[in-house]
DNA sequence: CATACACCTTAATGTAGATTAAGAAATGCA
DNA sequence: TGCATTTCTTAATCTACATTAAGGTGTATG
């Protein structure tokens, strides 16, 4: 388990690469996302201090995701056939997110899920560009902009 | 790990139920889906024989969805708490199922998720009322029906 | 058989969010 | 400090999908 030190905007990893491993992040920020057939860039997750982030579960596969630094940070790469007994626990967190993610896409418009967002992620919400955090909820800056601007002038 | 039989109909466990369990299905078909605000059905997955389904993965929390037999079924009924060798390899599969998921509903239009669906999961495609495909894609069955037939008259 | 019920379709209208474009503000860099 | 680049906002227009409502089909049930 080897300790790296990456320059923001720095890729560690791209997607169709082989080998996917697994980054935890010890300080810094690193983020995951893939590109669209129309060339669209839609963030699947943010990884700051202490989380883990790692592509497709299977190790056998190849990766979906591109994973990148949005900050200096100092991460350890392990490899994913490590395999110890705490690894089930990390498991189950990454489901749940998931999960939740999933039925936030189904449910919520995109100003619930901003709103929902910030006070689930107060921190990576004032540590990455609007437009980012745009990419993650899954519309256009412009929209998330709008929203805002609509909800201020409601109140 | 007891073996039940359910009824077409028949829920399995309600979301607020505190102790969620490990469905794997013999034969026969479930699924699992919320209830929103508006009291609106999100389907979030369908699990015909040999799958398993199961609530938010961490086995301390409340469940978060229902889960039902949308056919007579026979399902092997597992505590989360039983933990055994293969159970890291299913835990990464539902991760990889999930994560492609939530890129399906960030990056496709309605009619790009169903075709996809249709191809992925042919034969539950032709288990369950399309109004539930509708659910789990994250649109209306109105939506649907009309996107079907717009896509027959282009071709 | 008749009636009810669940499901599918079609159509009219409404709306959230996409797209495009332009200018303003912030940030990085020489 | 000044310039360049990125990011944010606003606004106009467009489109996918939601909502509502009505009618049609199949199937289970009395």
């Amino acid at each position: 388990m080897k300790q790296i030190h990456v320059k923001k905007g720095e890729t560690l990893q791209k997607s169709g690469d082989p080998k996917s491993k697994v980054y935890v992040v010890i300080s810094g920020l690193l983020r995951s996302y893939i590109i669209d057939e129309k060339g669209k860039e839609h963030i699947f997750m943010f990884a700051p201090e202490n989380w883990t982030i790692a592509d497709s579960a299977n190790p056998k596969d190849f990766c979906d995701f591109f994973i990148d630094a949005l900050e200096d940070s100092v991460v350890h790469v392990k490899d994913k056939t490590v395999d110890n007994k705490n690894n089930t626990q990390l498991l189950y967190n990454r489901i749940d997110v998931l999960q939740k993610r999933v039925i936030m896409l189904m449910s919520l418009s995109a100003i619930d899920r901003y709103e929902h967002f910030i006070k689930t992620y107060t921190d990576i919400a004032q540590r990455v560009p609007q437009k980012m955090i745009a990419s993650y909820l899954g519309i256009t800056p412009e929209a998330l902009s709008k929203a805002k601007g609509d909800k201020m002038r409601i109140l």
